[in-house]
RNA sequence: GGCGGCGUAGCUCAGUGGUAGAGCAGAGGAAUCAUAAUCCUUUGGUCGGGGGUUCAAAUCCCUCCGCCGCCA
């Protein structure tokens, strides 16, 4: 790697494998995808981890009641993770399992470098436990049930506990959080994810029990072998895995950012840089916790039945139509509603009559009166060069800024106003009229328009990545010269190249007749 | 119960003291290169209700209503 790089390490939660992949893990990984791509477009050296969480208890079980080993049952669940990944066209340099070896080294020397430090010790967890439910309850959750026993909010009976197991001294890392929060005002994004999280530690922060004794399958405590490592160390650690720990970090570490849905920010946020502190690394830059799909108004969940597979969407709206979506309108951090018809509404506005049609009607005319051969341009007028400007030195920095805030949403608008700006522009010089007067005109109305129809492919590429390929395919460029450094006017595309007759890159869709 | 957020056009949202905005949808027009796409113009809002501060409030304060999040 050259010394000079630029280095960016970017992650997407580990995937518990008790699961099927929905269109949340497919989001989540999306984005980071989509910065991923971008970021080596923009000239650094880019580690991008995803991966599959799969230890503990419920694994252990699955694999019981199914006849086999855990181990058989991760191989399988973890795999239909990474079928993901090839289906959603996702450009991950790792995918960590945390029941790799390179995990499990990982985890035991932390957990020995925590020991050392004093921030783990040996007591005893105890509580209220309900054993249908497996979990505990505080005193304040519990009902008195019909036979004097105590009754848990679910309704289940509940017996007093004790486990012994290791605990983490996170009540002493409180002030040290928020010391460290006030020093990073960008650590925890959005902001109001960020009040939150503040709110909760301010409120008091309790030792963390990191072990168990219950089951056996997970990373084992190191000199103490009747406890594994509970949820916590154990999966958050992939991180530092990926990294290359406990070898030399410094390459990637830390982190620049680590993504996931905001159910699990509390861990990333207050457990996770606690770990770190305590062991003497440095926290990661930032964590962004992104906001749930409902699907046509309604919450996601299986007993309303309209879970959205993202296999679902692929086979409706392609790869790229399904990655433009998922990002293109929805402020990423909130809530987002997806309805089948703004999809479709979005996908013919955006990509059909906007940004496709633009490339279609342009080389088109080049391919039918121009001998399918790009003009030279002559002298450049204003309004040429205003549009040249905006492709070529305006857009990038604008897309680069919103990005860097995980906006990809205006990210998108930023690219999209070039587009409208490129359709207004054809419209007013209206090369269709210059054949008949001033071929000379229409040769450099037309060059000016492939160069902001190249911008445009390139810097859609990190978004939709074989659309892009395909249009910058379609003007000829070279598959070396897409990068955004490309993005000038020293690198416009080169007149007298010869084109194919050019193909529709984003077709319309057309809504299926009802069944 | 405590803390926080939100409520602006039919829809999705921007706008934190100075004449209410954008995109999509709707209406009218232009153009005919293009995937019936594009471009221009335009209809549409007592800015959740009420009260207050101010020369001036979507914006600041109080209160009520509704939705949501975190915590207990």
């Amino acid at each position: 790697m050259p010394a000079n790089k630029k280095n960016y390490y970017i992650t997407t939660p580990i995937y518990y494998v008790n699961d099927v992949p929905h269109m949340g893990h497919a989001y989540s990984t999306l984005a980071c995808d989509v910065l991923a791509r971008f970021k080596r477009l923009d000239g650094y050296n880019v580690l991008f981890a995803t991966g599959t969480d799969e230890h503990g208890m419920k694994i252990k079980q699955s694999a019981e009641k199914l006849g086999i080993t855990p181990q058989a049952l991760t191989d399988k669940v973890s795999q239909n993770f990474r079928d993901l990944c090839g289906a959603m066209n996702f450009s991950n340099d790792d995918f960590i399992r945390t029941t790799e070896e390179r995990h499990i080294k990982a985890c035991q020397h932390l957990w020995n470098v925590l020991v050392e430090r004093g921030e783990i010790y040996l007591d005893k967890y105890a509580g209220w436990y309900a054993v249908r439910d497996e979990a505990y309850y505080s005193e304040d959750e519990l009902r008195d049930g019909p036979n004097g026993k105590k009754i848990g909010p679910s309704g289940a009976e509940v017996e007093w506990m004790e486990e012994e197991s290791y605990f983490f001294r996170l009540s002493a890392w409180g002030d040290k959080l928020l010391d460290f929060y006030a020093a990073h005002p960008d650590f925890v994004m959005p902001e109001t994810r960020f009040n939150e999280v503040k709110s909760f530690v301010r409120s008091g922060l309790k030792d963390l029990s990191v072990s168990r004794t219950t089951f056996d399958w997970g990373v084992p405590v190191p000199g103490n072998e009747k406890h594994v490592m509970y949820v916590w160390i154990d999966a958050l650690t992939n991180y530092l895995t990926v990294a290359g720990y406990p070898n030399d970090i410094s390459t990637f570490w830390p982190a620049d950012l680590h993504m996931m849905a905001k159910d699990i920010l509390r861990f990333h946020a207050v457990y996770w840089p606690a770990f770190l502190m305590a062991a003497g690394i440095e926290p990661p830059k930032r964590v962004f916790a992104h906001g749930w799909w409902t699907v046509e108004g309604e919450k996601m969940s299986k007993s309303l039945g309209n879970v959205i597979s993202p296999y679902a969407l692929l086979e409706k709206f392609g790869v790229d139509g399904t990655r433009f979506i998922l990002l293109r309108e929805v402020p990423f951090g909130n809530d987002g509603d997806f309805s089948h018809a703004n999809a479709m509404a979005r996908i013919n506005s955006d990509l059909a009559n906007g940004l496709g049609n633009l490339a279609q009607r342009t080389l088109s005319f080049i391919y039918k009166n121009c001998e399918a051969t790009i003009p030279s341009p002559s002298d450049l007028t204003e309004n040429d060069k205003a549009l040249l400007k905006k492709a070529q030195m305006d857009m990038l920095p604008a897309v680069r800024a919103e990005l860097d805030i995980q906006k990809f949403n205006k990210a998108l608008d930023a690219i999209w106003d070039v587009v409208n700006a490129a359709n207004v522009y054809i419209d007013v010089e209206a090369p269709w009229s210059l054949k008949k007067t001033d071929t000379v005109r229409m040769n450099t109305v037309l060059y000016v328009l492939c160069e902001a129809i190249r911008c445009l492919a390139v810097i859609i590429q990190p978004v939709m990545p074989d659309s892009a390929s395909q249009m910058l395919d379609q003007l000829k460029i070279a598959a070396d010269g897409r990068g955004f450094d490309t993005l000038s006017a020293s690198h416009a595309i080169k007149a007298g190249t010869v084109i194919d007759q050019p193909q529709g890159v984003f077709p319309r869709l057309v809504e299926e007749k009802a069944a």
